[in-house]
RNA sequence: GCACCCGUAGCUCAGCUGGAUAGAGCGCUGCCCUCCGAAGGCAGAGGUCAGGGGUUCGAAUCCCUUCGGGUGCGCCA
């Protein structure tokens, strides 16, 4: 149960109210104010804009924004749950709740468990089924740190949508038809010499030196012997690009395993070419010129930098300036093949033609320049139906003790995330890497994510959720037939709680299904994490004023419905944790070690 | 030259799609804690929200512009 949704409900139906007595236009937008909590708890518990966000429609009827808010506030004390409704600055309404709805919320929380917050935007409004496109790194390598980053956003997108109540699918498009998996295939070919024994010395230019591709090369030798040594390069390309292209994908699924990330389609860029379906760019294409919106033409070269070969040549352009973009796209190289946006727009098609109205593409930030383009394509494909959101993850600087990491050199010129998830850990890695903006540059220092202090944020969730474990078991070494169960805790006096720190703590609880709400909606999984981290914080806090007023600590041996009460509020607030943290695909220990 | 992203406390960053007196951690200053609910606690100082204009009841948030940083700019993916 969301009271923030509740109560925007509330006032809509007042307002509905108004207009239907002709006080306001018939056409009021109900969606513009918003309930939100006040800046300043002394406010109150809830606070809404809504008369001055219609302050102009109002004038006829309404002097001033706080004649109207002086009406909606009217009707809202005389709902039952409300203790007080009044006006404050310049039409401001603050609500104060009856403390029975809260401990109605905190019962809720308690009983539902895990389901405490979920599908929240399903009933605010239709999102389609999402698809979510993510990490993508192209098949000729092991992940680096920046492509963790997509991945781990994408995946806590995911699954933050997927809570929220959204269908969602999370799929990895594999870039296995460009001529850079045929530089792959050349280079594991000379792994594979080496591994039957030749001397190759140096990997030549242009080609992929890494030391990951010998067990590749090892592979082969081991498959097909000295077989393909004497054969043209044409004879054995296709075979050692596919059978090399799987292993890459393993190691980069064994990678994603590494952090908990599985998507469910995979799909692959050279399907589209010599899948079943024949060339399905070009009959993409096809229909897209049908329609007008792919033609012949010319492009001007670009300004303000040389293109040394520059040819000035009639081709195939998608006409992406009519949906926004600032020039029109070539879908054709000069030999004739497909370029990698032709192929991209007839993969974006597939999504919309399997029924996903929100896509959802997550790209390193150095593609920023593609973006107008691939939301011109979908526009194009969906016929404006679908809509595309791209969200572009900054760089990670890795940092330890302040000081930047030295790339490491064993396994190309980059830091691989295998190393990185080894070092510090799945949850270190996850948090941290959602603990940032997505599109601000991370500084991810390995020494500060696994120290156990108040400044790395990741202990310090983990933590709270781990002492409030800890008070549930000394509660049950203090009252040892205690019953803790959701059914009995959900029955405890929770009247009892009235102390400034816990009302905060429940305040904060109530808050948790709008800000799953908003996150998704704003397809931004760091505010569950910043939202984590203040719950974590306001939990210490009042933790330590029990060190100074003993009456506080959850746990008091004298007074057994008093702790139950608190046992309460500590199983509502483990689980508002777990459950962000589960999202997050953090683990919520349940004691540090 | 053009497009996109960024610019908030000394540092690293939030700021809930336009709301009330702009927040957190680190660092700094002061006090408390060595009878373990202290893997610290409390309090304080610190801001031209890069600069300037505009939109309106109201702007860190939206628009324009300047400056500064980043990314990219047929036939790479």
């Amino acid at each position: 149960m969301n009271i923030f949704a509740d109560f925007q409900t509330h006032v809509a139906a007042i307002l509905t109210g108004i207009v239907q007595d002709g006080r306001l236009p018939a056409d009021l937008d109900l969606t513009r104010f918003v309930v939100e909590p006040p800046r300043d708890t002394t406010h109150g518990d809830l606070a809404t804009n809504a008369a001055m966000v219609y302050a102009k429609e109002a004038k006829a009827s309404f002097g001033s924004p706080r004649e109207l808010a002086t009406e909606i506030a009217f009707s809202l004390a005389k709902i039952e749950t409300v203790d007080q409704a009044e006006v404050a600055g310049p039409g401001f309404i603050n609500i104060r709740l009856k403390t029975v709805l809260l401990e109605k919320v905190l019962r809720q929380s308690i009983l539902k468990r895990d389901d405490f917050g979920r599908g929240g935007l399903a009933r605010v409004q239709d999102i389609g089924s999402v698809n979510v496109e993510y990490v993508s790194a192209n098949p000729t390598g092991p992940m680096h740190v920046g492509h963790g980053r997509g991945a781990v956003f994408g995946d806590a997108l995911a699954a933050l949508l997927s809570f929220a109540g959204t269908e969602v699918a999370r799929e990895y498009y594999i870039n296995d038809a460009g001529a850079q998996v045929d530089v792959l295939a050349r280079s594991a070919f000379m792994r594979y010499r080496e591994a039957l024994g030749e001397t190759i010395g140096e990997i030549p230019e242009g080609l992929y030196p890494g030391d990951y591709l010998k067990p590749a090369g090892a592979a082969l030798a081991a498959k097909y012997g000295r077989k393909l040594l004497d054969q043209p390069e044409s004879e054995w390309l296709e075979l050692v690009r596919t059978t090399t292209i799987d292993a890459m994908m393993d190691m980069i699924r064994e990678d994603l395993a590494a952090l908990n990330i599985k998507h469910d389609v995979f799909f692959s860029e050279r399907s589209l070419t010599r899948g079943a379906q024949g060339d399905v760019i070009g009959a993409v294409i096809a229909d897209l010129r049908a329609r007008g919106i792919v033609y012949e033409g010319r492009l001007p070269p670009p300004k303000g930098q040389v293109i040394e070969d520059w040819e000035d040549r009639e081709q195939t352009l998608f006409r992406s300036t009519e949906f926004g973009d600032d020039i029109d796209r070539p879908l054709m190289k000069s030999d004739g093949s497909y370029t990698y946006f032709a192929a991209d727009i007839a993969y974006h098609k597939s999504k919309v033609d399997r029924g996903f109205t929100t896509l959802i593409d997550v790209w390193g930030a150095d593609h920023g320049g593609y973006v107008k383009r691939m939301q011109a394509a979908v526009a194009a494909v969906s016929q404006g139906k679908a809509k595309l959101d791209v969200k572009l993850c900054q760089l990670v600087k890795l940092m330890r003790m302040g000081e930047p990491v030295k790339m490491s050199k064993r396994s190309g010129d980059f830091v691989t995330l295998r190393e990185v998830v080894d070092e510090v850990g799945v949850d270190a890695v996850r948090f941290m890497m959602l603990f940032r903006k997505n599109d601000a540059t991370l500084e991810f220092d390995l020494a500060k994510v696994i120290e156990q202090s108040r400044e790395n944020p990741v202990f310090y969730v983990q933590y709270a959720h781990a002492r409030g474990s800890s008070v549930m078991r000394q509660a049950l070494a203090a009252f040892p037939d205690l019953d803790i169960t959701p059914q009995a805790l959900a029955e405890a006096k929770l009247d009892l709680l009235s102390d400034e720190g816990e009302q905060g703590l429940i305040k904060l609880i109530a808050q948790y299904p709008r800000q799953i709400d908003a996150a998704a909606l704003a397809h931004e999984p760091h505010r569950i994490a910043f939202y984590l981290h203040e719950l974590a914080s306001a939990f210490h806090s009042h933790w330590n004023k029990g060190k100074d007023q003993p009456q506080l600590r959850f746990v008091n041996e004298e007074r057994r419905e008093l702790t139950l009460a608190r046992l309460a509020l500590i199983s509502s607030l483990t689980g508002v944790l777990a459950s962000g943290l589960r999202i997050l695909g953090v683990s919520a220990p349940l004691e540090m070690r």
